[in-house]
RNA sequence: CGCGGAGUAGAGCAGUUGGUAGCUCGUCGGGCUCAUAACCCGGAGGUCGUAGGUUCGAGUCCUGCCUCCGCAACCA
């Protein structure tokens, strides 16, 4: 007996390179609710993906070598690719599109046109400023000083041609939407999209490229290709069979019951998302959730910083449920929170050991060790001791319920833990083992037991979104406890004489000291240091002649207001005139450092504006990584070298 | 003044509509022995970033300021 249909997805990952802990995070949440609506008896249908297209593919395939085809084949289908992370993972998707799957594109070229002929798609002219010798086109607001940003030459009018989305004619409807309904969540998202964007007036969106080829062909333009908006966006509705034949899902599925999505990409969910299905006449999805993200010592984590966590070294070190059940339990899912192994570890020993682990263990050690296999049928309740812990049992499902709801799993499971502990204390109060040494006082023993093993179905059954395998296993040493959704929302459900199966502790506690070193081992990169892929294009000498390469004295150094990446130098070039450059070094060097040293500058490029000032050529610098973070170091030349002295 | 978020016990965090400051870990003391050196009880530890304001009363509302983080811009 079906409550209905639920549609809920995660965002469509993009392969360029593997996927981390954060993408499984999103995922793993999605998961979770994906489950408890099954438990709850819904007709689930949940969606995940990768995002195939764009330059980005394109150009990570060259220069691997291979085909784009290839390339995201590798990373989606490969071992230790997208599809192993998540069976590892134990993630229940229903369905898994992929942007480059055949339906998928057909169905695209169809949703294209339709929004052509409709008129919301429109042919026109992308103008903007073009550099003939750099062969770019610039928009007036990059252009510096009115010349071509790359080269500083003049530039000229011209036209490129592009397809447009009438974005701009739907921004009441999708401000109203933001503002007066609760399509998105958590509210906090909703000032930041309309104050950045929609306040600022909603621009019509160029949905076609020229200037790569990877992605879906627009059918009656050769040369253009749909952009990732429209491409990408779609597919929570072509994988359901919209404009295909694949898939006859629509009707049952959209629109979706809620999108969860990462706070970075809100933009599109919100305001993009809900305009393209308003030009089509479609229903809008219910929910577009935008969680937060895992932060690394407070600050984000990127491949630049080498701080990426890799999922699969934890699941496997750590177990798959214990993993899940940690990103769920620690950070509140709509805003950001501090990923790190000593919390991972301590969660785990805390929550899932002492408590939960421990808690099933002793109560079927005792229920095997005082009545055998089965517990006696002959059991005395004593209600001053034992109605505050069934009450709480009993009503712990609606108390889960709520916060799921409300997507707010770190608070039901807060709620699963409190009846834990309350489990772990009523031992305590009735003390099992005392009462095991009057024979007069068995019923009310094997009452206790009971109770006990009773409290730990609900508790197991509710988790059963976050641990799949840990609840199954509960429910076997549990002699096959029932776990649907009815039964946990009441107390007394497992036989008088129920049978429990003994096994071995569920999660082994962890030494912290050892565990942390052990993980420490295991990041260090296989090699310590990369430097770049060399060019392939040779360079003629003539060019290559036309670089002034000059010595250079530091007079001032000056980190430059309200950037974080710019030193302003003062220099010394031998022409008795100072030079300024500025250079995005400033994570590297500190300014007073570096007064008086000889550097190496490029001195005839074409001088750039940075944040409002000139600079007049360029630093050179080293340039590798090491263990995975990025180092530069200036060239420094012997000082006995005089300024302005060129170097050839 | 580009946009947004955050500053609460040693650490990590909760604190809905304003009414005696909580949780987890750690720490100190005690209890228990069924269990995974686990479990239970108790103590210590906070002028809730800062300065004002509204109020009978503010962590909770308003204003200024300081610090941190993310986005945007910029990395010749």
């Amino acid at each position: 007996m079906s409550k209905g249909n639920y549609y809920i997805t995660t965002p469509i990952y993009y392969p360029s390179a593997k996927l981390h802990i954060g993408h499984t995070y999103c995922t793993v949440a999605t998961d979770a609710m994906a489950r408890y609506k099954r438990l709850q008896g819904y007709n689930v249908k949940f969606l995940t993906g990768t995002d195939e297209h764009g330059q980005k593919i394109e150009d990570k395939a060259k220069e691997a070598g291979v085909t784009p085809q290839e390339f995201v084949d590798n990373i989606v289908t490969g071992e230790g690719g997208v599809l192993d992370l998540w069976k590892l993972m134990n993630i229940s998707y229903d369905r898994f599109i992929r942007t480059t799957d055949d339906y998928h594109v057909a169905a695209i070229q169809k949703i294209f046109k339709k929004m052509y002929e409709k008129g919301d798609i429109y042919k026109g002219k992308y103008t903007g400023k073009y550099c003939k010798p750099c062969e770019s086109f610039w928009t007036e607001s990059q252009l510096v000083d009115g010349k071509c940003p790359d080269c500083g030459r003049e530039v000229q009018d011209a036209q490129e041609e592009a397809y447009f989305f009438r974005l701009s004619k739907y921004a009441d409807r999708i401000c109203d939407l933001l503002e007066n309904t609760d399509f998105l969540e958590p509210r906090s998202r909703v000032h930041e999209m309309v104050n950045n964007f929609i306040k600022p007036g909603l621009e019509d969106l160029c949905v076609s490229r020229t200037s790569f080829t990877w992605g879906v062909p627009v059918d009656f333009d050769p040369g253009h290709v749909v952009y990732v908006w429209i491409d990408a966006l779609f597919n929570y509705m072509t994988a359901l069979g919209f404009e295909n034949d694949k898939y006859q899902d629509v009707s049952d599925f959209w629109p979706a019951d809620v999108h969860f999505v990462g706070k970075e990409i809100v933009r599109f969910h919100s305001i993009i998302w809900p305009a393209m299905l308003m030009s089509l006449d479609l229903p809008l999805p219910k929910k577009v959730y935008g969680h937060g993200w895992l932060l690394l010592d407070g600050g984000k984590m990127s491949k630049s910083k080498g701080n990426v966590v890799d999922p699969y070294i934890l699941a496997e070190r750590f177990g798959v449920d214990a993993l899940r059940f940690f990103l769920l339990r620690s950070f509140p899912f709509g805003s950001d929170g501090n990923f790190s192994n000593e919390l991972l570890i301590s969660t785990i020993n805390t929550d899932l050991a002492n408590d939960l682990g421990n808690l099933v263990s002793r109560t079927v050690a005792m229920a095997q060790k005082y009545f055998g296999e089965k517990l006696p049928e002959n059991q005395e309740a004593d209600d001053g001791m034992d109605s505050e812990l069934l009450e709480m049992a009993t009503g712990l499902r609606a108390k889960y319920q709520e916060q799921m709801d409300a997507y707010a799993f770190q608070n039901a499971l807060a709620e699963v833990f409190k009846v834990i502990s309350r489990a772990n204390k009523y031992i305590d109060e009735n003390a099992p083992w005392v009462l095991a040494k009057d024979e007069t006082k068995h019923p009310r023993l094997a009452k206790v037991l009971y109770n006990l093993l009773e409290t730990v179905r609900i508790c197991a059954g509710l988790l059963t979104p976050f641990m799949p395998a840990t609840s199954a296993e509960i429910a076997s040493r549990l002699g096959g406890a029932d776990m649907s959704w009815d039964s946990l929302g009441v107390f007394g459900v497992l036989r008088a004489d129920v049978a429990t199966v003994n096994g071995p502790a569920l999660f082994p506690r962890i030494d912290m000291e050892k565990e942390l070193a052990a993980l420490e081992e295991l990041s260090k990169p296989v090699s310590d240091i990369q430097i770049e892929p060399y060019a392939e294009e040779a360079v003629d000498f003539d060019t290559f002649c036309k670089s002034d390469f000059r010595a250079v004295k530091v007079k001032d150094c000056q980190n430059v207001k309200k950037s974080d990446k710019l030193l302003q130098f003062t220099l010394d070039d031998g022409t008795g005139t100072d030079r300024q450059i500025l250079s995005g070094i400033a994570k590297f060097y500190k300014p007073e450092d570096l007064i008086g040293k000889t550097l190496v500058a490029i001195t005839n490029l074409p001088p750039r504006k940075l944040m409002g000032r000139e600079s007049c050529g360029m630093l050179l610098s080293a340039v590798h990584t090491e263990k995975g973070e990025e180092k530069l170091n200036l060239i420094m030349l012997d000082d006995a070298i005089p300024a302005g002295a060129k170097l050839c």
